[in-house]
DNA sequence: AGTTTTGTACAGTTTTTACTGTACAAACAA
DNA sequence: TTGTTTGTACAGTAAAAACTGTACAAAACT
């Protein structure tokens, strides 16, 4: 096997790479060892593989493994005769950078407006209530312009995320680099 | 100044919502509720009220403000005569949340391409060694074939993060609702 | 039926991160 | 110069998160 060695210095660094940007994703470097190692192994992985490929505890493979099937960057596989469930990380990409945009991003937006339509329902009331002092019913304007201002923008960020979702976004941001010459 | 209470329990909800959702930008809770009252407070702050206002230290005011600028969220102020550093948040949102993109993905993007170019020539090299066995050529040729897969890919996620910076996102999805619909 | 295998809940431990208080350098004031 | 003020470095502490090992329920096998 002369160049095993080469093979896996270039499989560990890229796992690694992928280790320490994972952050992003919201996961520990942990979990982004255990894509990477999945990235490589060309079959479907069981948890007690994981285990050993990376010497960390069965029940951490498991939850992590969970965190990113969560955000979609894994996906569980059949095979026939295995009892043990398989996993494989997602080969779209792409797909799964939506996804994680998306799942991300979608609570976000609807926490936030649920939370601003019903503060400025209240700044209305207290606007329009003649026992409201004048001094009060300023702030409560200037609050108004203020939440407005951030519900128009929660609402762009929503039509965004529906824009890669539809995968529109691809018209902007085409998959090869050649179609954007137009 | 009847009306009071409501007023402030209004913006309690928004700082809170905040707080509980600025993780999305790797920022803790706390930082999110200095954010969300800088947000509501109308002149820029110093660290001593901020202090004041949150009840907690000024070391703690310190790190995490520089935290909020390092993400474009909130920048310094000045204003005559007054010695200590003024911070407000930046009022543009949409720039915060395209510097905020900017700044979390081109780091990684440019982390991942540096290694899979790197990986990619030592491959490279790997499969041309006439020393090299056959069966680790086998996996060289599949391991390059995955990394430039995810070579490509970084480079349409910097294209990504190329449409956000230069606003073309917004021909895309444009500020105002009206106008998408052509 | 019983037996074995497999994934995960849960409690306990280790590691990491967030936060505080002190101490001090740099900037300003007199 | 000397005395203040202001922000942050740094060390220590408190809180949170990651990880492990045990224990067990659910599922699969005999």
């Amino acid at each position: 096997m002369e160049g095993k060695e080469t093979l896996d210095k270039v499989r560990e660094r890229i796992i690694e790479t992928i280790a320490q940007n994972i952050h992003l994703y919201g996961l520990t470097s942990s979990a982004g060892r255990q894509f990477g190692t999945m990235f490589f192994h060309n079959e479907p992985m069981t948890l007690d593989e994981m285990t050993e490929e990376l010497g960390m505890s069965k029940t951490s493979m498991s939850t992590s493994v969970r965190a990113l099937s969560d955000l979609k960057l894994v996906e569980r596989a059949w095979k026939r005769g295995v009892r043990k469930d398989l996993y494989q990380v997602k080969d779209d990409w792409y797909q799964s950078f939506i996804d994680l945009f998306s799942i991300k991003w979608r609570r976000s937006i609807s926490l936030h407006s649920t939370s601003i339509k019903k503060s400025l329902r209240e700044l209305q009331l207290l606007v329009n209530d003649p026992a409201t002092s004048e001094e009060v019913k300023e702030f409560a304007t200037q609050d108004m312009a203020k939440l407005e201002y951030i519900r128009d923008y929660f609402e762009w960020l929503d039509r965004l995320v529906d824009a890669f979702e539809t995968h529109e976004i691809f018209d902007l941001v085409p998959l090869t680099k050649d179609l954007k010459e137009k």
